[in-house]
DNA sequence: AGCACGCCGACT
DNA sequence: GTCGGCGTGCTC
């Protein structure tokens, strides 16, 4: 007899195993591992994933499979495989694994209905009755909110009602209606002949299948001819023409004309860099390439080469960009290499939309993928190739469970396909770069700019000296001569303005009273299309105040990233300037990211403002001049990464100047001119940086010198979380190898979400093989309490930000 | 995660 | 005696 093992979806420590389910006969043949089913689980049913067949199990009373919701299985064995891997490498559970490679769309929807058992409708009184008025099933949701939540339990028990559980796939396959003739031309000429003369519509119809004998779609066809739908309606009923449902494809990109381009010719930089990834591709050799290429250097033609070779060995490619690079802009260079063997994969898009490009990889009708983070699960069956592009983004990492990086699940899986990965960026993550010094990657350099280009020029300004100056404006005096002149001369600026985060915060300043979040440490964000402040974290919502709730003032005003300050100012002391502004008000809306640069492009505006957004991507001939209005913004947050990442951003964005014909120059304004990242973003000398940094990372114990790991302990009892967590600290401390370093408790920078408290623990070590059967032990031991939502442990091997 | 089961106190 | 509160343990 078939048995299927299967992970249900039901996350929890307790039911994160395999459990066994027996085949109905008219499916034994079907049935291969990495398909859905939904099986009965206690009294409901819930969706799973067959992980494995077999002939037997040693479970006394196991039940049968009721439903297989897949044809082909959705995860093929690597995916099965990888998914083991991910649930022991990020400590997340197994089914939590499963479904974080797949599009949300094939993730169950839960239903729990209520219905009148057959014949017993007079056993209920008139009240519970009314509630059924009109509908044979009630939804469980309401039954909670009616007030009479009691009295229905009471006929659950008696069996005058009965409680049906439903599974259901979030989402339908897409459907238009096709029209196609049933007879070829002369039959169509022939019945047109005959057709009574005061039916002209049916005449247009039949003439147009006559000079065009292919199905069509309903809806243009109506439109081609100028008929209604009753004509078209008429001819099938003779049985002239057919009608059929077909699938297909939200294309977020249909209706737009890519034209091909063929391959460039490589610089001599270019071709040496591209020779040994070939060789790999050819010798079905596994490999990890960094590319260390300054802005501008072209690394983007090596990899449409590389991918190019991939795809006539006859495999496939997966090509990973950050989320807010992945704009039409680059969708469009692989497009109109690849034409429509390409998917393209990111959060723009609807859960429908990522349905059907998951569905093209997985019916092996692209060769490409070009996506954010969770498209390295695209479901290709032969790899040859997996590059990451911009490879020291912090949102290759997952920041919710499973918490994965993109770069280490690129390499496992390039190991299976026995393919290269190459990591590409001009400012390389350091542990990316330390492993390409001690070979374990392969470093391959681009330094020189493609098109002979220069990198910019940069100067730093001390906005202190600006200040002493009795320059009180946001604007350096340099910056400001260096606008006029672009102005002047019809070239185009691009203005950072570095913020942290993304949202606006509401301040009074009479008083200085930032309005936060009652359940949170944290403060609420301004929402302007209905003026209302929002809680990121729990959801919290409330009007924006008219005046300040400590102090009545009515000077309460919300500090937004401050382009739109930015933007007034400049129209003061630049009024002829016409300038754009990108920021999350600003292109919130669908497609504003893409319309706002197409207008830059186009040069209908001479100044684009922005925040990190404008950092990464742009390609414009006609950009001279990049200003940053406050580097050392984020410089001193508390994250041993700052430095990077202020270095990181500023270099990146100093490469969007003159990266063709026009020379660039590039102004950074700071109040620490002397800090080491922004002096060295200013020599755009990476290398010493990386000495300098690495010096740094040593002296204090941190990656890529040491592994980190942080568990975050959360509690409604303050008290509790602490002792937790030291208990916790003083297990590991115990428990784990004298060369750990084990630091805490300490309270999360974002002390209670939610109203619990938030205590955490970090982990610094080089080798500690018992680590994570040590972590599984702390977990177990809490077990209990975190079942039951009183206490909540979080694991994050490798985190990124320190939260 | 749900859900049933079971044991306890408070009530018609 | 019975209802409903919540702690405990199970789901193939």
């Amino acid at each position: 007899m078939g048995i299927a093992s299967v992970v249900v979806d039901v996350p929890a420590k307790q039911t994160d195993r395999e459990f066994d389910y027996s085949i109905p006969g008219k499916w034994e043949h079907i049935v291969q591992p990495g398909m859905r089913v939904i099986v009965p689980f206690g009294p409901r049913m819930v969706q799973g994933f067959i992980t494995a067949l077999k002939n037997d199990s040693n479970v006394k009373k196991i039940r049968e499979v009721k439903e297989i919701l897949d044809l082909e299985p959705v995860l093929n064995e690597e995916l099965l495989k990888l998914g083991s891997w991910l649930t022991e490498e990020t400590m997340c559970f197994r089914i939590t694994a499963l479904q974080a490679m797949l599009p949300a769309a094939l993730k169950a929807k839960y239903e729990k209905v209520l219905r009148i058992s057959t014949g017993r409708e007079e056993h209920l009184e008139a009240t519970v009755q009314a509630l059924f008025k009109n509908k044979d099933m009630i939804s469980w949701k309401d039954v909670l909110e009616s007030d009479h939540a009691a009295l229905l339990q009471k006929h659950v028990r008696k069996g005058n009602l009965e409680v049906m559980y439903f599974v259901k796939d979030k989402l339908k396959k897409k459907t238009v209606r096709v029209i196609q003739p049933l007879l070829n031309k002369e039959g169509l000429e022939d019945y047109a002949g005959i057709l009574p003369p005061n039916a002209r519509k049916q005449y247009e119809v039949l003439h147009h299948f006559i000079n065009h004998p292919d199905k069509i779609q309903l809806r243009e066809l109506l439109e081609d001819v100028r008929v209604s739908n009753a004509v078209v309606k008429a001819l099938i009923d003779k049985g002239i023409l057919a009608e059929k449902e077909e699938e297909i494809y939200r294309d977020p990109y249909e209706n737009r004309v890519f034209k091909q381009t063929e391959p460039f010719i490589l610089t001599q930089e270019q071709a040496d860099a591209l020779r040994p990834v070939k060789k790999s591709i050819h010798d079905n050799s596994h490999a990890v390439f960094l590319l260390y290429g300054v802005t501008g250097s072209g690394k983007t033609e090596i990899y449409l080469q590389a991918i190019d070779d991939v795809i006539k060995k006859g495999e496939e490619a997966i090509m990973l960009v950050p989320e807010i690079s992945l704009t039409p802009q680059t969708v469009k260079r692989f497009k109109e290499r690849f034409g429509n063997l390409v998917a393209v994969m990111h959060s723009g898009l609807s859960i429908g939309e990522k349905y059907d490009e998951w569905r093209k990889i997985h019916r092996k009708e692209v060769k490409v993928v070009v996506g954010a983070r969770s498209a390295i699960f695209a479901p290709f069956e032969n790899l040859g190739i997996i590059i990451i592009d911009e490879e020291h983004e912090s949102s290759y990492k997952q920041e919710e469970t499973p918490r994965y990086h993109a770069r280490e699940v690129a390499i496992e899986r390039a190991k299976h396909h026995n393919c290269p990965v190459i990591l590409g960026s001009a400012t390389p993550a350091l542990e990316s770069f330390a492993r390409a010094k001690k070979n374990v990657y392969k470093l391959l350099t681009l330094s020189k700019r493609m098109n002979e280009s220069k990198l910019p020029r940069v100067d730093i300004v001390d906005m202190r000296e600006e200040l002493r100056n009795g320059n009180r404006s946001m604007f350096s005096k340099t910056l400001f001569s260096k606008l006029t002149d672009r102005l002047e001369k019809g070239e185009q600026t691009v203005l950072l303005l570095n913020k942290r985060g993304h949202s606006s915060f509401v301040m009074c300043r009479s008083c200085g009273l930032v309005t936060n979040c009652p359940n949170c440490d944290i403060s609420l964000t301004y929402h302007r299309y209905n003026d209302s402040l929002k809680c990121h974290y729990c959801g919290h919502e409330e009007r924006m105040p008219q005046a300040c709730p400590e102090c009545g003032s009515d000077h309460i005003r919300f500090f937004g990233t401050g382009t739109q300050k930015v933007e007034e100012e400049l129209a003061k002391i630049l009024p002829e300037a016409r300038v754009i502004r990108m920021d999350v008000d600003t292109t919130s809306k669908k497609g504003s990211h893409e319309r706002l640069l197409n207008a830059f492009q186009e040069g209908h505006a001479d100044i684009l403002l922005g925040t990190q957004m404008i950092a990464k991507g742009l390609d414009f001939p006609n950009i001279t001049l990049v200003g940053v209005l406050s580097a050392d913004t984020m410089l001193h947050l508390p994250d041993f990464r700052s430095s990077e990442k202020t270095f990181q951003l500023l270099t990146q964005v100093s490469g969007r100047a003159g990266r063709h014909e026009l020379p660039g120059e590039v102004v950074i304004q700071t109040y620490t001119p002397e800090h080491y990242s922004i002096e060295l973003s200013g020599l755009q000398d990476f290398d010493v940086f990386y000495e300098r940094e690495m010096y740094i990372r040593r002296q204090s114990h941190y990656p890529p010198y040491y592994y980190l790991a942080l568990i975050n302990v959360s509690h409604e009892d303050l008290m509790k979380a602490v002792a937790v967590t030291e208990k916790i600290t003083k297990y590991l401390t115990a428990s784990l190898s004298p060369e750990a370093i084990i630091l805490g408790p300490v309270a999360s920078p974002i002390s209670r979400i939610n109203n619990r408290y938030r205590y955490q623990c970090l982990i610094k070590y080089k080798r500690e093989p018992e680590l994570k059967k040590q972590l599984r032990t702390v977990l177990e031991h809490y077990q209990q309490e975190t079942a039951q939502n009183l206490l909540q442990i979080s694991i994050d091997m490798n985190p990124q930000i320190m939260m």
